[in-house]
DNA sequence: CTGCGCGATGCAAGATACGCATAGTCATTG
DNA sequence: CAATGACTATGCGTATCTTGCATCGCGCAG
């Protein structure tokens, strides 16, 4: 592992949160000012970071056009787009595509319901692994060594009164949905947000991402969002029959 | 400059093309195979890379998560977006937001005028300096200075027979937009594609990006794209405006 | 004027990155 | 079935490259 490596990366990682000056760039990686400059130099180079007027720096062109390009990368997602198209047509809510990643579940797409509500986007984010619907979906059939090893490997922070906080709600949770084939996020992740998950098989028959669709508790009661299921399993296994998959 | 975190970076980028195997970085970088190893450890740790089953390796999540916080770091990106979208709305054809970074002009966003048509983005992509929309409404308003060192650091390739690929040509056409306050790309990046650009300025008083309504030549003739000028003058001054200039 | 933070550069010291060698695994090939 | 080739992984000595410090210049705010 190579040390300046990993330090220049944890870098891109500090400024992405937010424009980051000099000083607390060094002080992050407690490194001396010389040091963090020429790792900037070098950088911004390569176009990964900006400097702004202010002498701040921030994430630059390199990281979004590198970003497109891994997202084009994945075959998955071209598969599943289609079909989550279909999806977000027919029950007019929001569809996720979230895929396993090297134990996260990221987010890899997305078909928005109503174009104006909201653009923020939550393409490239981390699905916490017990309260959503992607993650969930996945989880469940997970074989279990895998799905132990990913659930203990994180904390069970409670976002809502909804949110399974223990390992017991959250595995009863899982067998009951790898049972009846989908996953059900009941205001777990953020309250008055309620979805609906199904998982998709690669080739090897493994699992390898989920497909949501999302809607607020408001407009859309229980009742209706589990009317959703039929239209949800077509596409996840349409997306798995095209990846090669014979269940 | 650091030479490690050079090398790495060129990584990304190798990489960002198709996915690598090994050997081929390494030849790559002219380095040993036990070297680009330890670098794609690293990268791999911090999620920037991801290894496929049959050892090579891809872009990884981290790229496009820390992609899409780069986006929405952008103001502009978000002063521009509702203008864009009426323009889109009123046009019916697409629109593209440039912006000027370190030297490049980078497709920042982007309005689809036909959803099903095509799902390729050019977001993050780099704008060809002499022969896109956005490109020359950035470049006839930027400082005579500025605009001259930026031509004369890139190679004027043609892409088709309406390419201009000469310095005196380019000059005059960029003379002629910042006359009029708007550029056209008369077919020169594409065949068949042609569209209308206008400068975005800054709070400072600069140009620092321009928007452009594309259309193919095929469904919209040149005078009725011109015809899409005021609308798109009106999202640009909006965004200016917003941007705090007073012009 | 003075202090503060940042950018840039030179230099000495030593940490660390590098290439090489070795061993093990796996898939392909003769 | 042996042999080949490509990749992962690890250890080690050497030389390189990184690091921290000092210095100077700059712009800005008090």
């Amino acid at each position: 592992m190579s040390q300046t490596l990993d330090r220049a990366l944890q870098i891109l990682d500090f400024v992405g949160e937010k424009p980051r000056r000099i000083g607390e760039i060094a002080d992050f990686l407690g490194v001396h000012h010389s040091t963090a400059l020429r790792f900037l130099h070098t950088l911004r180079k390569h176009g990964f970071v900006q400097e702004l007027p202010d002498h701040s720096y921030r994430l630059g062109s390199a990281m979004f056009r590198l970003g497109f390009k891994a997202l084009e990368g994945i075959e998955l997602r071209s598969v599943a787009r289609p079909h989550m198209e279909r999806l977000g047509a027919t029950t007019g809510e929001t569809v996720h595509l979230g895929s396993l990643e090297d134990g996260d579940v990221v987010y890899i797409d997305k078909v928005e319901a109503d174009h104006r509500v909201r653009m923020v986007s939550r393409i490239g984010a981390i699905a916490t692994i017990h309260c959503t619907g992607v993650s969930k979906g996945i989880l469940a059939f997970l074989p279990e060594a895998e799905r132990r090893s990913l659930i203990g490997a994180h904390e069970l922070t409670s976002f809502t009164d909804h949110t399974l906080t223990s390992i017991d709600a959250l595995e009863a949770d899982l067998a009951l949905s790898r049972e009846r084939g989908y996953a059900v996020d009941n205001e777990e992740n953020e309250p008055g947000i309620h979805c609906v998950s199904a998982p998709i098989f690669s080739g090897e028959g493994g699992v390898v991402a989920a497909m949501s669709v999302t809607a607020p508790v408001s407009r859309i009661d229980r009742e209706t969002l589990l009317s959703f299921v039929p239209a949800l399993r077509e596409a996840t296994n349409g997306t798995s029959h095209e990846l090669g998959w014979r269940g």
